[in-house]
Parts: C-alpha cells; structure tokens; sequence
DNA sequence: TGCCTGTGTTAGATTGACTTAAATTTGTTA
DNA sequence: TAACAAATTTAAGTCAATCTAACACAGGCA
C-alpha cells in the first residue's frame, strides 16, 4: 500500500528536523522565482537550485503529493497556500536573520546570506520570536527586502531595476537582490548605493552602456549588469 | 575502484553542509560516553543515538575509514586525535550556543538544549567567534560544563555526583548534567540548585533514600536519582 | 571444554536527494 | 503539417543513514 507523505502541522515542523531542509528550499526558490514569472518552470528551478532537472521533476512532484504546490506537467508549477505560507516563513527567518547577524554580531553586508541560508531551516518557532524582538519587530531585512509577518503579510513596495530608470530620474534605493555576491555588494556599499539613498541617474550610455549617477554628490558610472542588481523606487 | 572518503579540511567543514551532521552527532557521543567509560561498545553508542546497534556499527566503520576513530571489531571504539579535536569543536559550539541563547536572547536554563543541539551543526567558524567575543570568551556553559577552547583545551574540575557526597560536607554545585530533561532543570533552578551555589549536605538516608540539603539557608529534600544529576566540587 | 546467552556484525531493504541516460512532449518552423 | 530542437519526464543507479533479520563471536557457566 503506498504511503501518503505528511507534513507534520505549523508550529513543530522545524523540529523533526532537517529532513524538511531540501522542500523548504524548494518551496522559497519557487516562490522567488513565481515574483518574476508564474507558473516556474523545471528548468528554472533547476537552474536556480543547482540541480538537475531530472532532480527538480521529482522533488516538485513531491511537492505536488504535499499539496505544496500545483503541478500541470510539461507545464510548470504554483505554489499552493500552504506551500507559500511555508516559504514566506522561511524567508521571514532568512531575514531576520541577516538582520540579527548584522546588528547583534557585526558581521558585514556581503557576509550574512550565506550564513542565513543554513539557519533559516533550523531555528525554532521560539528563537525566531526572540530574534524579531531583540530587533524590535524589523520590517526590512539589511538588503531592503520586506520581512514577512508571521501570518504571511509581507509590504510590497513598488520598484524598479535600476538599469531601466530613464536617466533624469530621481529615486530611492529599496532593495539589492539578495542573493548579489559578497564583492557586488561590497562594492556597491562602498559607493553607497544601500537601501534608503537617494540617487539621480544623470545619463545612461545606450546599447546596455553604463549609467552615470549622482549619490551623495559624487557621481559614480556603473555597468548595466551591476544597476541590474539594484531595485529602486520612484521618489 | 573504491573511492576513498575524506573530509574537507577544519576551517571549512560546517560549510558544505549538513551532510556531516551525522558524523558530528556521532563523535560527539563517542567523546561523552569515553569519559565515562573507554573504549564505547557499539551498544552504548546506539543507545545514546537511539538508533538499532546495527546503525551504529556502520557509522563505527564510516569514522574508523575517515580516521576518526580506532576501531577493533566486538571490543570498542576509542576517538582518534583528529576526531577528538571535531567532537570538542561541536562540543564548543554547543555550550556556546547554549550560553548564548540564554544571555543574548533570555532564553531560560531548561530551554537551550534542544535548539543548541541543532544549531551546533550548522555555525560558520566566524559566527562561532563572535559569539564567544559577545559572550566575553566564557569558559563555563549554563549547566556548568566547561567550553573547550578553540585548541581543543578543556578546564576539567574534579567533581562528584551530590548523590555520593556523605552528609556533612559542604560542596559547590558545578555542573548539571547536560541532557537533563526541561522537568528536571526547572526544579532544580526552583529550588536554587545551580552552578555555583554552595550547598551542604545535613543528611542522607539509606537505601538509596533521599538527601536533606541547606541551600542558602532552605532546607530541601530531594529524592537521590534527582542529586544524581548535580555535579559537586568539595568546597 | 563445550555450550548458551547476549552483544555485535553482516546482508539486504528502504527512503531521500541526487545523478546520467533514454524517452517523450511541446511548440515552432520549414 | 511533418519534423526537429529544446524542455521535460521517466527509468535506473548511487550514496548516506537508517532499518530488520540472520548470522557470528566472546565470555561465563555447567
């Protein structure tokens, strides 16, 4: 007789144990990749994972048996309420985790989302409560990533890659994608473009040319790729 | 041609990843039962793990391939110096983690274990250091238990179980045994039974019977399975 | 000294997460 | 609209960590 897979309920799933580490990786990448565009195909997911896509098949059809997720075969995948409940919750621990790494240990920018992929499995109900509190209930995570509340709610702010702003333009620095590496993001703090300043793009070369900007009254030229990385909001 | 295992070298071991958690759990309760008793049998390795003896016979020849344990088949397994040093890494993130949880994040005394137990896997070697630099580089864990230093030295005090002490003596509680349920840790906590406190011992009855206690001028009894827990220096 | 009991080991199966290689589907494109 | 290329799935195999069941050893006892 086959046996059905379950998850154990919410609130305990993160104690038996790591065995749940490779779905919740799953699921987080699904949802991250379902915000670019939905429904994620294998291949992306794959490719996203570093896996295979013989690897990926069977792990969304896993999922797919968890109700985790929706799964139309040749087709591609949706995460099911459950499944995105169980990724919000996981990115709510990668980022309070970033943050606490940053603010209570004094590691640097570039040196926390490593670190915060490992624990996001395994940190308990309670030690993540504990965390939001040291942190006095953060609602952004130091890349400017919005941390989802517990039950789910997470802020959307409006933004736009920065290699696409017309040059003219004035706008807020919001987030750096997050999984930037550590010399991009070492390089970009240097020049200041971290969440929350303001920066006006004063030309942007054609033929995916750099973008000369001003922030903080210096004016810096940056290569299209790396404006790719930075999300901003119209001031 | 049969492939050799080897682990990556110290620095970077908890880095690519979980997959050694297993090891690690091992050597750990390998290097705790060897104090009580050297060389461990198969049994008693399988009994602390929980798992069937014929689990741990295959782990025993894994570690002994890996050079981290000397093995002689139906007599015992003792660590090798290079599986010492790892269990007393584990061992260090352990009670750091646990002192941490407790200080940093008002975690109480019955609390820190099971979590600790999991996050000791997982701590890059940097997120080890600051959190003994925050902790003021300790030397004792919450239940008393000495935290290696990172070169694999131990403060080792010379303790007895209160359930052996005669009555009369006036001892210092040092340590409570670490997997001491939460039960357990609460009562004693109540009653003030923690490392550190002096305690004398007015009587004991026979037969295996209980124990009268002054702690801080209460008179407390308690039944000798419960002062079987508590570690003692003689004052 | 040979047997018995319990402890320990081997053999073989299972599960999860992955791989490679072969087969299949999809959706163009000629 | 048939054929092809790319994407995807299936099939079969690996490895780690576990299990059960069957067999082997070691030491005490008769």
């Amino acid at each position: 007789m086959p046996e059905i897979e379950s998850l154990p309920d919410g609130t305990s799933h993160q104690r038996n144990n790591l065995n749940h580490q490779a779905i919740e990786d799953y699921l987080k990448t699904i949802y991250t990749l379902a915000q670019e565009e939905s429904p994620v195909s294998t291949s992306r997911i794959a490719d996203a994972r570093e896996v295979k896509p013989a690897s990926a098949t069977s792990m969304i059809k896993r999922l797919a048996n968890l109700k985790m997720v929706d799964y139309e075969k040749h087709y591609g995948v949706t995460l099911t309420p459950s499944g995105e409940k169980l990724a919000l919750e996981v990115i709510r621990h990668h980022r309070l985790i970033e943050l606490y790494l940053m603010e209570a240990l004094g590691f640097s920018w570039d040196e926390v989302h490593e670190q915060a992929d490992i624990l996001e499995h395994v940190i308990s109900e309670k030690l993540e409560e504990r965390i939001a509190a040291a942190l006095n209930y953060p609602e952004f995570d130091p890349h400017g990533d919005p941390i989802p509340a517990k039950d789910g709610s997470i802020t959307a702010i409006d933004v736009e890659l920065l290699s696409a702003v017309p040059s003219g333009s004035t706008v807020w620095v919001r987030r750096i994608i997050d999984d930037a590496n550590s010399e991009l993001l070492r390089y970009l703090a240097e020049m200041g473009l971290t969440p929350g300043t303001a920066v006006t793009v004063q030309s942007v070369a054609p033929f995916e040319g750099p973008l000369t900007l001003l922030i903080a009254d210096e004016t810096r030229v940056i290569g299209r790729n790396v404006a790719a990385s930075v999300l901003v909001e119209f001031a």
